[in-house]
DNA sequence: AAAAACCCTGGACCCACTCCAGAGTCAAGG
DNA sequence: CCTTGACTCTGGAGTGGGTCCAGGGTTTTT
């Protein structure tokens, strides 16, 4: 199959496959004489389980890991473990930092019952007073959950 | 005062302020003659509810928005709150997105209690059989909450 | 006067894509 | 046979929110 099959066959974008094979998580496929990629169902198989990995949230680093375990059958498999519970702590982490922020972001918004000019908004008047002690920073790479806005994606 | 006591005074980096000048948050500050950028305590204000911002995990994108409607003291509040109401709501999502997650990684942590040999490893296996059916997908623009990694930082 | 500390600009880099230009390839229809 | 359209290729640029660096100039301290 061609690139566009393994496309519609998995849901994702031709140009997704083809990062993932710059970035060594599918291995190059055999060409035709045109130069087109040829699949098999090994890929489609090895596609789907990095597409679920990053449904999981999984960095593409934490895939090529799990995927240098799965090829090397005898190895610990230990150490899946270890990456699996950290990658759990971290999203236990943010999980817990989003639910502080909904917290406060409530707050704030209760400050604003009704519209009137900015002047006496009570939520850019609190932002300010906010301001001025200090409150939360930026999460920093605490863990390596990022914050509430998708990534490069359009 | 100059721009290491503006970073001091609100725990900024020095290169994240000029990016905010550079993306318009903060306006150009006054020169002094050998081109030193000059600062008032006007701005460690704006600075800090910048920052403050920031914290709420807002984008530089709603953070100048609502730096608009400061700097128009007649406009009409009404739209504050509905950008916070829709932060909030990204926010909530994200939680929601996130636990989910949790709880599937938690899942699949459990197919796996002792350490052996990869090739029978519950996790990997489990992470195979789930790829051929098909499981979550990596989470598109659906709010504007992103994943659980921290963006460009190191 | 020399050394250290500060400041400037402009550019590259991070992630995981996403989009695009410009060119080549291939099957179906006229 | 030729055209049209769908498909594929490569390489490069852009996204957000910074971070880091090189290669210079300036100011403060020793």
């Amino acid at each position: 199959m061609k690139i566009g099959a393994l496309s519609t066959a998995t849901g994702v974008p031709i140009d997704t496959i083809r990062h993932y094979e710059r970035e060594g998580l599918l291995p190059e496929a055999a060409r035709t004489e045109s130069n087109y990629r040829i699949y098999t169902p090994a890929h489609v198989q090895r596609l789907s389980f990095i597409r679920h990995c990053r449904g999981l949230d999984m960095t593409l680093q934490e895939i090529r890991a799990l995927l240098r375990f799965k090829d090397a059958p005898d190895a610990d498999c230990g150490e899946v473990n270890t990456l699996l519970d950290e990658h759990i702590g971290h999203v236990a982490h943010r999980i817990r930092e989003l639910r502080a922020l909904e917290l406060q972001l409530r707050e704030l918004r209760a400050t604003c019952r009704t519209a009137q000019d900015t002047a006496h908004c009570g939520i850019l008047n609190q932002l300010d007073t906010l301001a001025s002690q200090d409150g939360p920073t930026p999460h920093k790479a605490s863990g390596h959950v990022h914050g509430s806005h998708p990534g490069g994606q359009r």
